[in-house]
Order: structure tokens, then sequence, then C-alpha cells
DNA sequence: TTCATACGACACCAAATGGTATTATAACGG
DNA sequence: CCGTTATAATACCATTTGGTGTCGTATGAA
């Protein structure tokens, strides 16, 4: 089993991949829909939409014959709790912040990878 | 000319380089001494460490016949800046310190890749 | 000077990655 | 039923990636 914020690291490395999770933010689109805003094939937008879902990244839901990809932004959060690990060298005040949701969040994962 | 969260994602996508900034978060490290906590090759480790350089995630300062790395966080800010665009999304508590932040930091980059 | 040490630079390899093209399958519309 | 549409699946390709091994260079110590 691989970490939860490894799926996710390794989803967002790719520009297009990044591309399409903010094309997904506005709304929920299906695979051809997203096509329609890259010139790759389909094939390779049905890639990374896997990569993307694997990454938990997004969801999918089946409505008839189409894939429905939808935003699933907890997923993102597990690469920016292991990012703000490092909040504290680049940010006193974002670490003021990051101490107050602490107090109330106490549900913190280890850093061990 | 890519983009500054290109090389940041890119270099936070593999495991390794993950831990090895985790360790250089306890202190500055030469390669030999990097290469103590992993089982592999120093060639690997020194491929890891070029790959933190160009996402300007470590800084590299010579001393001697001795290549000293650092932890170079602000390089990890630019994949948080990108990451927390979707925090609207995922916690609403977090949107608000966000948006506190963002009242007194004005210089927020936009997400075009 | 000589020797061990800390790197740098290559060449090389297997596997993963991003992409295409082609061929299926499956569902909706008339 | 038939054609169209939306996607799935597969084979294939070039490049990148993570890794090793070897050789060379440079610095510090004896």
């Amino acid at each position: 089993m691989i970490s939860a914020e490894q799926g996710a690291f390794r989803a967002l490395a790719d520009p297009t991949r990044r591309q399409i999770l903010m094309h997904l933010s506005t709304r929920e689109m299906t695979i051809a829909q997203v096509c329609e805003k890259f010139e790759v094939t389909r094939g390779a937008i049905k890639k990374h939409l896997v990569i993307l879902e694997e990454g938990n990244l997004i969801s999918v839901r089946r409505a008839g014959r189409e894939r429905i990809n939808r935003l699933h932004p907890q997923g993102m959060k597990s690469a920016v709790d292991w990012l703000q690990y490092f909040s504290r060298f680049w940010d006193d005040k974002l670490t003021n912040l990051e101490i107050a949701i602490n107090s109330e969040n106490k549900s913190k994962e280890s850093h061990n990878d």
C-alpha cells in the first residue's frame, strides 16, 4: 500500500493534470468535456483522469454512458498537510494559523512516508 | 521556462526526495550524510539532490570538497500556494484563515500554469 | 608526495510515463 | 434495428525516471 500523499503528489506532478483539476474546480465534467480543453487525444486524457482518481483527487460517477469527473479536494489536503509541516520555515504567521487549526483538529498524520 | 510550481511538484513526486526534505528539515547535510539515511547509491542520491535543487526546494553551498545541502522551504511555498486555491473546497475554516492572510499579503500569483 | 575521501560525470539499464492509434463495447435517439 | 456517441481497452512508441557501476577530479590529512 502506498501512502495517501504519494498518490496525490504523483498525480500533481504533471501540468496537464493540474490544469484538469483547475477546470474541474469550476464544474464537474465528462471525459469529452475535459478533452475539449486540451489538444491531446482522449486516450491521453483518460489516462490522466485514471491517475487523478488513483490519487484521490477526483471522484467519478457513471451516468448512462457518460463518466462524470468531479473534483475531490480532500485528496489534495493530504499533500497540503505534508507540505505544511514546512510552513514554520517560511512564514511565522502561517505557523500561528496552523497551530490554531491543530489545537482544534487533533487528527494529524505523521510524516514518516 | 517552466513554472515555479512545476519544478516543485516534480521534485515532490518522489518519496525518497520527500524523505530527504524531512531529513534536511532537521539540519543541513552533505551528500554523504544524506546517503547514510538510505539504502541506495550515492549516484542515485546525487540525482535526487539535483532535482530538488532544480525545484528550488534546497540550496547548495560548497565548503572545501564537501557539498552542503540545505532546505530552501520558500520553494515549497509555490506548491502550497497552488494547492491552497482549492482550500475553499475542503475546509471553510482554513478558507477564513487564508482570507485573513490574503488581506495582508497582496502578492498572489495566478494559476495559469 | 601519497593516500584516502567527497564528489562529479558518464554510460548503461529496466521500468514508468505521456502519448498515439486502433479496436471494442455500450447506451441513447430516431 | 441502426447509426451515432461516449467511453473502455489494448498495443505500441519515444522519452523520462530511478537506479547502478565505473572512472575521473579535487581536497584534506599523514
